[in-house]
DNA sequence: ATCATCCCTGTAATCGATTCCACGGCGTCG
DNA sequence: CGACGCCGTGGAATCGATTACAGGGATGAT
């Protein structure tokens, strides 16, 4: 593969000057320019990128480590990142910590190693010492979606308890009262305020939500099977299923279906993340969006800005229900479907 | 950031024996190497990945570039290529290209300057010059998925004869006898063999395939919605609607509803590429399934193989039909849902 | 004509590792 | 007792870029 020195030797000028050239300096002359341009591409050069990361001590690359693929929710994030990355000039690394807190750790670390300039976490525990060494070392970061409290570096998340309130009052004006919720990893931001904003709703209803009405998940599918399991065995199971994401929801559906029970009829479900495929499931499912795509945009701004010396903003922007049907019909609460 | 120089001056030996205990080659004193590595970890040393691979000419990172990462089958394969890659010890850096080919040459551009130790390619096209020169470049490449006619590079993938002559079969079992096609891009392999082996194992029953009943479609959503869109318009539409991905029969779902009609009882509805939700849409869709954890295992060693100097083998694995209930019910052809 | 200035260019240092080569010391063998 | 070989070590070159600095030539001003 050429180097700037082939193409140095190929314009007859120096390497400096080839160099001048690819980085558009001003002080070339136009021969010499053009020179090096028909060297360039007569050799079909390109310069070695991780030559000059080492000299220039940046990689133009972001990392983003995510809890988990193939939540679709997390796939979207992460397709939105490398967009608005490469809109910046900048490339993605992305690292699967499939929700295992040493997992996280090792793509954090490699990254790191890489020396890419800057790092989106959404982490998938309370905070490593790792991480919190990494904060504190300078490394720009920014948290998005989940967060970890005592590490101060900028956050971009949604807000959903606004959202929350309007799906309990969406529940309670169909009749619904004894409703449970399946929680996220209590050491998972998104895990506690969750069940927070639903407990606030409720008790703004007069509803108590009773610990067993409490499921603890992961956000797997299978821990939203087994939460579902342990409310259908309950003497009085609830008559709604509020699962903290999307893959609990779809658990929580296997373990209804494995029941022989119908939703809505038996049981109401909602889940908190929508995805195209609730449109399409039996029923549709009831769900609280994220922006997803503004998310993603703010949160790579964010890394830039901080990257490049300005000033990054944390954003909360807010997220909305939207109704279908796998909590009832209720003529006065018809909704667009999208 | 602390580098190999300063725990040289810490532990007071030369950078070149630092480098040595670092790579753990033999002749080192256990005295030094001792020192040497106390000095690490006091200074929480990490090697300088970016000024290794400059020196080493070698990156520890494979590229993918799959064609589209919102889609759940690339979704799937993208995470276990990099579960795959890191039990060999590479990173992988994912480029996703939308099905657009000049995303996709862009990716390609960007990893190669960054100087990846091979690819991993699933083309969104027929191939560009520029796949093509990387290819005959000497860069170790191999294909997933969907591969390049004329390029010879190993190749890892699906093969669906079987399982569609089974789906058709099923079909023509069914009662079934005019039966409609949802075709990837002409310009992908895959585009073109589901059609082909759906052509001919319709050939083999006696039934035709009218141009009429192959809709093209671009492996996204909305493809499939219009495609469908157009069977429906015709004077005899067809009985049933197989999509050749996932993305299309979701479109196709989508098309079906809001005309009003319903699956299976007044069309039927089959896919290529079995995921997850499929079995939670109204219908449970019938699809065919292929083994991509296999495909993605293979897919990494052969591209390991080929990097470290081993001769890779080509993989074509069969993919298997997974019956449900979106094509109608038949007591003979019952089998489990997943 | 002389000198300052500006423009363009090249030489060389540098980033942080790896690795070839040479060298000093010591043990072994004849 | 001398030669040889081996082991551990350090110096320095190297990978491929960027960039500070210096120098040469042309130009303009005085």
């Amino acid at each position: 593969m050429a180097s700037i020195k082939d193409v140095a030797a190929q314009a007859g000028v120096s390497v400096a000057t080839v160099s001048r050239v690819l980085n558009s300096h001003p002080s070339v002359s136009a021969e010499a320019r053009t020179r090096v341009i028909a060297a360039v591409d007569a050799l079909g050069y390109r310069p070695n990128a991780v030559a000059r990361s080492l000299r220039t001590a940046q990689t133009r690359t972001l990392g983003l480590v995510i809890s988990d693929v193939l939540n679709p929710y997390f796939t979207e994030l992460a397709r939105f990142v490398e967009e608005e990355a490469r809109a910046l000039g900048y490339s993605v690394i992305i690292g699967n910590a499939d929700e295992r807190p040493e997992l996280q750790d090792h793509h954090i670390r490699t990254l790191i190693d890489r020396r890419i300039d800057g790092l989106l976490v959404s982490p998938a525990d309370g905070g490593s010492p790792l991480m919190r060494e990494v904060a504190l070392s300078g490394t720009p970061m920014v948290f998005v979606d989940r967060w970890i409290p005592g590490i101060d570096v900028p956050v971009v998340r949604a807000d959903g308890t606004g959202a929350v309130r309007d799906l309990v009052a969406h529940l309670h004006g169909l009749g619904h009262r004894r409703l449970a919720i399946i929680a996220g990893p209590a050491a998972t931001t998104t895990g506690n305020e969750r069940v927070e904003a639903f407990r606030d709703a409720m008790r703004e209803l007069g509803l108590a939500l009773p610990d067993a009405y409490i499921g603890q998940g992961d956000f797997q599918a299978a821990s939203g099977r087994r939460a579902t399991e342990g409310f259908l065995a309950l003497d009085e199971p609830p008559e709604v299923v509020f699962a903290a994401d999307n893959l609990m929801a779809l658990g929580a559906l296997d373990a209804i279906r494995a029941r022989g029970l119908r939703v809505p009829g038996d049981i109401a479900l909602a889940a908190f993340d929508d995805i195209p495929w609730f449109v399409h499931t039996d029923p549709p499912i009831t769900a609280i969006a994220q922006p997803t795509a503004d998310l993603a945009r703010a949160a790579v701004r964010a890394l830039a800005d901080l990257i490049e010396g300005r000033t990054p903003q944390s954003v909360t922007l807010p997220a909305r229900l939207v109704v279908r049907r796998s909590c009832g019909q209720d003529a006065t609460d018809q909704r667009s479907d999208r």
